[in-house]
DNA sequence: GCTCCCATACTCGGATAAGATTTGTCCGAGTACTATTGG
DNA sequence: CCAATAGTACTCGGACAAATCTTATCCGAGTATGGGAGC
């Protein structure tokens, strides 16, 4: 069980998103030269936050992404949520009704108490992601390391692409 | 991020070598034509389980898995961290390092507040599992449907292989 | 009759392929800017 | 001098390939059983 490299890109990502000067939009091939990552496949990464309502995007001149809302409505969750899909990381495939007794009629996701246990699991590690948004990272990052939106910015400018 | 199907054989498994007639072991064989699995890959999945220390195992005749230690001391974490590896789901690749005014003598790995929330979260899903033994679920199991034990060793017993 | 030994059948264990998912790359569609041309 | 227009460069978007991990299978190593021979 290994989450996609992509959820890392995309929450730093985001995050120096919510630094990048108000109302430009910043390139992929930027966002990616800031960690030295592959400009096309961030932008694969970046594609699927859009499609999801996270970032908005724009094509020509003067495109790239931008956060669709303010950092305080954007929670990690949604972000991984993007890059991973919905779906849960466990999934019941009914085995309690493969076995003996096991019957047709029944939908084992709701009754297998194993499926239950695995369920409400996931359920606490969602809860904590819905829990924290990017301001409250942003926020956190801003108090250990003031310097961080201005180096963040520059590091906008600067890049090449 | 999908987690393996051989977790979801695994808990059943283990679950299932709980009601097994005490002092008897049980082959992947008879444990697999309980769910109608390929009982080659079960046997790998056991395997893993006997190396992390929840399954003993025997070879020949009269061979077979059997549980470590008693159901009450054994969680879901266990099958689930003998299955998947001890590993966190999201890997730090501190990609914070790379960044301008990166450095390379830094762990980024407790710095980064990213990386701490999406470690608390999974910490979150590690908790809930570790708080869950194989005993609670047997109970539970047997609470709503108290012929489960009985017509588990019939199952073992009828299954050919 | 009892004991020892050997052949046998059975089971785990790890090495070996097939399939699926993730990772990475490329080129085309669309858009804003810019320079040029005509009024 | 101003406006319209055509060209141009730039960026996202989705289609296409490589690599890695998961899933599945197979055969060999080891072990308890059962029968037979010897005492």
């Amino acid at each position: 069980m290994r989450m996609s490299e992509g959820v890392e890109w995309a929450l730093h990502t985001c995050l120096n998103l919510s630094w990048a000067p108000p109302g430009e939009a910043v390139t992929a091939g930027r966002l990616a030269a800031f960690y030295d990552l592959p400009a096309a496949y961030l932008n694969k990464q970046l594609q699927a936050l859009a499609r999801a309502g996270v970032l908005t995007s724009a094509s020509g001149p003067r495109g790239g992404f931008r956060l669709a809302r303010e950092p305080g409505r954007i929670t990690l969750m949604d972000i991984v949520a993007a890059i991973e899909g919905g779906e849960d990381a466990f999934r019941c495939e009914q085995l309690a009704g493969k076995g003996p007794g096991g019957r047709d009629d029944v939908d084992y996701r709701a009754t297998c108490f194993i499926s239950r246990e695995m369920r409400q699991a996931e359920l606490a590690w969602r809860r904590h992601l819905a829990s924290r948004t990017l301001a409250d990272i942003r926020a956190a990052v801003e108090r250990s390391f003031p310097e961080t939106p201005e180096s963040t910015r520059n590091g906008f400018a600067n890049a090449r692409a």
